[in-house]
Formats: structure tokens, sequence, C-alpha cells
DNA sequence: ATTCGACTGAACACATTGTCCAGTGAACAG
DNA sequence: CTGTTCACTGGACAATGTGTTCAGTCGAAT
């Protein structure tokens, strides 16, 4: 579960350069190719790197809008919600949570008169009370990792 | 930027086999192998395929809670908070927002006791004047783009 | 002292990659 | 109708990387 400075050097420079091979790594990092192997694949059965999955960018996609859209829920009804929400593909997370919502999702779409259809069709079920929606201006620090498994690198 | 049926088979399959090859995949889907090479390239230089990077579990990293804070700045603030955020590593992600706050990031911490100490970081810097905090307890939907990128190929 | 786990450096057959090419067919402009 | 452009096909080639195995080294723990 912990990872030392190696596991860090490795997931950052697969980070940088994903298309990089076992081979290239080992040489880059000066450890034989069969250690960057064996950790890879123990990082990987650890859980530690879920995949390798193409990070896709919804705005070039055609959806450049993102939105975060607190709900609040009737009792009783949050399975139900969970099951409609992930029905909706611009919904592209759902978490649910303490504090004053009880769920928050983060939404994309066309354009923001498109938000409003995609927000209705969110809303448009029953068990949902209250929905509180902030639209997504400027993004200063996308999604990251690295400062993360920096720290968890050297702390550990 | 538009993608068509062809791209958006390329993506799902990508997505779901992350170590496919280019001419596993062309096998696959039934076309020859220099087609998926040059509609890869085309999605990647489109931006549309941001790249591959791995995808880290920060509670497999040792942080396991994960919240959301929404931040209320001072007045003209705006760049000094994001350059001091940028440089927490808890923060995994930071947006700019209408609404209720003036920003929201994604937290994780190693415990509930450490994301009080996130959090006081977070928030020990002068030009944030209010910070309300979600704890995430459940993820329904993990962050996911199969859904979008079959809307969009559809559609489109 | 011994056992264990992790690492090294090397080897092997095999598959995949990057990069060409000529040929086909569809769409489109003149 | 003709010519051009574009994407796709199917084939080829050398170069590289992969999965796998092996014996040997080293340090730490028993």
């Amino acid at each position: 579960m912990a990872i030392d400075h190696l596991d860090g050097r490795i997931i950052v420079l697969l980070a940088r350069e994903p298309r990089i091979g076992v081979l290239e790594m080992s040489r880059r990092l000066g450890v034989a190719r069969g250690t960057v192997q064996a950790r890879l694949d123990r990082l990987q059965s650890n859980g530690v790197i879920r995949g390798f999955g193409p990070e896709v960018d919804p705005a070039a996609l055609g959806y450049p809008v993102t939105a975060f859209a607190t709900l609040q829920i009737r009792q009783g009804q949050g399975a139900d919600v969970r099951a409609h929400l992930a029905t909706v593909p611009e919904v592209l997370e759902l978490h649910t949570t303490t504090g004053t919502g009880d769920m928050m999702c983060r939404l994309v779409a066309r354009s923001n008169a498109d938000l409003q259809r995609v927000i209705d069709r969110v809303v448009g079920f029953d068990g949902i009370v209250r929905a509180s929606t902030a639209i997504v201006m400027e993004n200063p620090v996308p999604l990251r990792i690295i400062p993360l498994v920096e720290q968890a690198a050297l702390g550990d």
C-alpha cells in the first residue's frame, strides 16, 4: 500500500510520457527492466495504478460546459436516484456527501442553454427534492495526482 | 472536433483494454492497421484524447478520504489563492465557479482527522474568507467518459 | 549461518511498431 | 463527365519492445 521512491519515479515518469515502454523506463531510471516490470505489476495489483485509460477531453467532444450540482434527496430514495443519474451520459461523476446536500455530481453540456436540458433531465426524477448548480468558469488546477504521488513517495 | 462511430469504438475499446495495441485494435474493429493509427493520431492532435496517463487511486496511496470544498475569496485575491492552492498536494483539482462560492476544490486526506490539517492548510491564506466542506461518503458513479463518448459518436 | 526477497544482467522467440508503398472507392468542384 | 482529393486497404520492411526464463548478487531478517 505504501510506495517508495522508485515507485514514485515510475508513476511520475509514466504520467509525463504515457506511451513510454518498460525498457525505456528502465533505462531512464537506471534499473533493470525486470525491476520496473515487477514494480509495475505490483502497483497494478495493489490498485495504486488502476489503469491506463485514455483521458478524453469533454470540451473537444463538443461539451465545453462543466458544472457541479448539489442535490437534495427525499429520504430513502438514494438508490433510485443513483440508478437514475447513472443513465445520464452527461453525469460524469456522482458522490454522496455529508453537508448541505446529499449528493454532488459533475455535469457537462454542449452550451449553457444545453445545460438547462441536462439539469432538467437530472432533476426530472421523483426522489430529487432540490438541486443547486455551480457552473465552472476556469479550471486553474486540472485533475492531477503527481504532487500527491511525490508526497506519498517521500513521506512513506 | 466531431467524432464518428469508428472513433467512438476506438475510444471505448481503449478505455476497456488500455494496454491493447494498434494491431490488435485493428483486428477487433475489422479495419486496417493504418486506419486505426491515423484515427488515433487525429484524436490526439485534436485534443479529444489528451493522453494515457496512469490512473492513480489516492485511496491506495493512503489517502482514502475525499472532500469537496467551496471557497469564498476576497475580491481581487483570486490569482493569489489559485497559486496558493496549487502548492498543496492534497488539492487534486480546482475550479472557479459561479454561484454561492467562488471556487470549488477536490481534496484528499489520510483520515478525517488529517482532513482537518489539509483544510487548515487550504484556508490558512489571507485571500480566503470562508470555506465549506462536504466529505464524500460513497462514489456511486466514478469519473467516467464512455457514455458521453458513445453519445457523441452517435449524435454527430 | 541460513533463508528469503528483491534486484541485476543476460538470453530467447515472438509480436508489435513506425514507416513506407501502390491501389481502390467515394465525394466533390469545375 | 473529368480530374482531384481524401480516407481506407493490404502488403512489405527493418527495428524495437515484450513476455519469459535463468543464474548470480546483495542485504535484511530469522
